[in-house]
DNA sequence: AGCATAAACGGACTTTACCCCGCTTAGTAT
DNA sequence: ATACTAAGCGGGGTAAAGTCCGTTTATGCT
């Protein structure tokens, strides 16, 4: 008895997520993620609608499914990576290289990352990977600031927010490095002593 | 001829509009925002369908206009109320002062503020209150950074952004308190000459 | 191989936001 | 008053998300 998943996903089930996946991929390409429906994801895999449900919860979940490994592979680079973005540099060093890096993440990334944000529900701030890294350099840091918690939400608000949120994605602006700069200027005075 | 509204506005349009909003409100206080529908408060206005979508041209709009005078309260404490929030007090301070209640403000009215959000278009920021007078407290604080207004834009997103994005709201949870504090340490330090 | 069963499937059904457009009416000019 | 017209109104129509449940099938066991 194989693991090729902590017990329970069916050998059809998987494959119709990858399938699922890789049109839906082609449809995001094809047609913007505005225009790729339930229904019509479904119809194009040949598939029931049910089933599209069943595997991912969610049009919203469809999206995330899609960043899945994306976000992963950044996540490795982030954990394992040369510094300054990975281990072996500073911890104010490291929070100005994981803002760029992210910065340019968002950017590449807006459009399916804005259709993965669940509009009925709040995103688990524990569950985002910025906000648990941010905290974890901060600490890392030696801030004398009591709640760095709450100090890690708020940063990693300000560094994702503007993107999810507040700035409108016009092509030429070059708000990308705008925000990456501003980023640095954030944390660094921040974390000055 | 009367100039109650800037042109245009019919009486029978107007006295609509306070009645939607007048039922909105206790449909809202009754049943919560999630089961305020378009369906369910026009028929209970008595009024069409078309007409609430031409009042308010989408559900946000609704929540949107609720918050209308509230909002407008809020802005007249902030521009012309006693200091530390209104004029008189030193630009960090008013920061300081700004950010623990625009908390307040947005933990109070944190369910009709959600239902304002539009999903399918971003806020843009220059219409954000917040970030407009964050810009100009920052502005007079006589910071040495370059591109105030996407520090602006950051820090607004440090602020409102937890409410609106990421901090599930639990009732006894401080979160209120504990994000307050953190915007003073956040402000204070970026202020820091 | 045959069986039991939990998982997966499909597609009709429900709900809701939002559109459309022919009809009605307030406001105005004569 | 009357007539004209732009604004407003109503409510049926559409599209898309999400639910339900009866049917099918993969999988491990014997």
């Amino acid at each position: 008895m194989p693991f090729g998943r902590p017990r329970g996903e069916r050998a059809d089930a998987a494959r119709n997520r990858e399938h699922l996946l890789a049109v839906a991929r082609e449809m995001l390409a094809e047609l913007g993620a505005e225009k790729v429906t339930m229904d019509g994801l479904a119809e194009r895999a040949g598939l029931g609608k049910g089933t599209v449900f069943r595997r991912f919860g969610t049009r919203a979940g469809i999206f995330a499914a899609l960043m899945d490994d994306t976000e992963r592979a950044f996540q490795v680079r982030v954990l394992s990576g040369p510094p300054p973005l990975g281990p072996g540099a500073g911890p104010v060093e490291r929070l100005v290289a994981y803002g760029r890096e992210r910065v340019d993440f968002l950017f590449e990334h807006h459009a399916i990352l804005r259709a993965a944000l669940d509009r009925t529900r709040p995103i688990p701030a524990e569950t985002s990977m910025s906000a648990l890294h941010i905290r974890m350099l901060l600490g890392q840091a030696g801030l004398d600031v009591a709640d760095l918690d709450t100090l890690a939400t708020q940063l990693t608000a300000a560094l994702e927010g503007p993107l999810l949120l507040y700035v409108a994605m016009t092509e030429e602006s070059p708000a990308d490095e705008r925000l990456a700069d501003s980023w640095q200027v954030l944390v660094e005075r921040v974390c000055r002593p």
